[in-house]
RNA sequence: GGUCUCAUCGUCUAACGGUUAGGACACCAGGUUCUCAUCCUGGAAAUCCGGGUUCGAUUCCCGGUGAGAUCACCA
């Protein structure tokens, strides 16, 4: 039998980087074993939908490449795969469970239940429903909770991730199946549709270790052979010791998207944490993510989201693209007067920044002095630690023959190499001196690429202009 | 408070019970005709504490400590 796994997310809001963490583990599990990745939304709580997250959850996981070959939008045997449309199926689950007597009507108002609370709390006990379990429970007529008649017991189970666990009859209570608003809770109707989708291995967060008893005691009640269970450590914030929520700092998965970073990064980034081949490898491209991934090399224990090495993998996969690719990639960041300019520039541009990026929106600042005209700024010269020390006159005549000598270039790069080199022979000056002033007069950034491709993808006329625009405010100086 | 989980450089991690405890990010220094970046070289940096078991413990066991999670008509 191949594996079956499944991500079922709530549409709750947006997609967090934890939560796709999830989901990814789940798919290469799937992948690796060419078996079938679910998509199924868990909407049960119409209280906290937001409008317009399924959209966001399937525009998340395309983005990264994570298929799913059954669920919403694709469909498949089980369908529907969207849990408000299979409210049938859990409502004969639940007649099963009354009818074998495992699950009753909770008679009581909240407020009751409340008192209750507040009275194991005085009495410095945990609360425990199935201490006030009514012994003649009213007969079921949805308008009350359908509450889980428990058998509580120690468990000890076989994780997949972390191994033996186990728990006390403590962590068993009588929970709510079927909510007073007719919808089922997570705690059941999960365990239904793994059923039904025929999920072998159920993949989730630590934070639900804590109710796994539940659900091996629900399982029993309802005769369901529990799948392979697998629990992986959390994401830890960036900054704190919490685990990674949307309350503290958890960003949507497609903000990334939005700041520049590439999916393979994302991907890469995401897999090698809380997991590792035991190699020395870091760059694992997709292909060889399914090929490796294995749960037995997941961690057990929690991983923090470090940003620095996001942003390092996002660099190191820029630089392993072509520049076709790059350039495709790089669309919806160009300025608007890069955008109105030749596809051939912006590869040319493209090639001599490649390097540089970090995330594909610093593409603007890198490059904005080959799209528009930058404005003089004396001050960059001034502050210039070998410019610094040369009067403006030497500069502006360092600049005239610098002109010179560029309009006599062939203005290839190899060209200007040489133009530039025999300058150097001819003004006696240092590379650090001479080449400064050309490339600030030129492009008036703290930066740019090796001066000669600089100037070759300038060409000769933007040269000459902003060469003489320069040597012009520069003589004022004088 | 009850229950549960985890513990190697700042961070992510590697190490059949035998290694000078390895790699990567970040950081620092040097190199690549100017800058920024890439790339290369080098540097600093860790086994939470205490007991066992063992010839030998980062590794196995126990106890602390620390951190986190969970105790909903949320998932």
């Amino acid at each position: 039998m191949t594996i079956r796994t499944r991500f079922a997310p709530s549409p709750t809001g947006f997609v967090h980087v934890g939560a796709i963490r999830t989901a990814l583990f789940s798919w290469l599990l799937a992948k690796k074993d060419k078996g079938v990745f679910i998509l199924r939304i868990e909407d049960t709580d119409k209280v906290r939908e937001v409008e317009g997250s399924i959209q966001q959850i399937e525009d998340s996981l395309r983005w990264l490449g994570i298929d799913w070959q059954e669920g919403i939008d694709v469909g498949g045997p089980s369908e529907p795969y969207l849990q408000s449309h299979r409210l049938d199926i859990y409502k004969e689950w639940a007649n099963k469970l009354i009818a074998s007597g495992r699950a009753y009507a909770d008679p009581y108002t909240k407020e009751q239940l409340e008192s209750f609370r507040n009275q194991a709390k005085a009495n410095k006990s945990p609360f425990m429903y199935r201490d006030y379990r009514p012994e003649s429970p009213p007969v079921w007529d949805g308008s009350q909770p359908l509450r889980f008649k428990s058998d509580p017991k120690p468990y000890r189970w076989t994780d997949a991730v972390m191994g033996e666990l186990s728990t006390g009859y403590e962590a068993i209570d009588d929970f709510v199946l079927v909510k007073s608003d007719g919808y089922p809770t997570y705690n059941f109707c999960h365990i239904i549709d793994d059923k039904i989708m025929e999920v072998t291995h159920v993949l989730r967060s630590q934070e639900f270790i804590a109710s796994t008893p539940k659900f091996l005691n629900l399982y029993e009640a309802l005769q369901i052979e529990r799948p392979i269970l697998a629990t992986l450590p959390y994401v830890m914030s960036i900054d704190g010791q919490k685990k990674l929520g949307k309350r503290d700092g958890a960003k949507d998965i497609l903000e990334y998207k939005k700041e520049g970073y590439l999916p393979e990064a994302m991907v890469n980034f995401l897999a090698t944490l809380g997991w590792n081949d035991g190699t020395e490898q870091e760059i694992f491209s997709v292909a060889e993510l399914v090929e490796k991934f294995s749960l037995q090399r997941v961690q057990k224990s929690p991983a923090r989201f470090d940003e620095k090495r996001l942003l390092w993998l996002n660099g190191q996969w820029i630089r392993r693209l072509s520049i076709n690719d790059l350039s495709t990639r790089a669309n919806d960041f160009w300025s608007e007067s890069a955008k109105n300019s030749s596809e051939q520039l912006r590869q040319q541009i493209l090639a001599l920044v490649q390097d540089r990026l970090k995330t594909l929106s610093d593409l603007p600042t890198l490059t904005s002095y080959f799209f528009d005209e930058p404005t003089p700024d004396w001050q960059m010269v001034e502050n210039d630690k070998q410019l610094g020390k040369l009067q403006p006159a030497e500069i502006v005549e360092l600049l005239k023959q610098s002109l010179i000598a560029l309009s006599e270039s062939g203005f290839s790069a190899e060209d200007l190499q040489q133009t530039l080199n025999s300058l150097l022979d001819s003004t006696s000056q240092k590379p650090a001196v001479l080449f400064s002033i050309i490339r600030v007069s030129v492009s008036w950034s703290p930066f740019s690429p090796a001066l000669n491709e600089t100037l070759a993808v300038l060409g000769q006329n933007t040269v000459k202009a902003r060469l003489n625009l320069a040597i012009e405010t520069g003589s004022q100086k004088v």
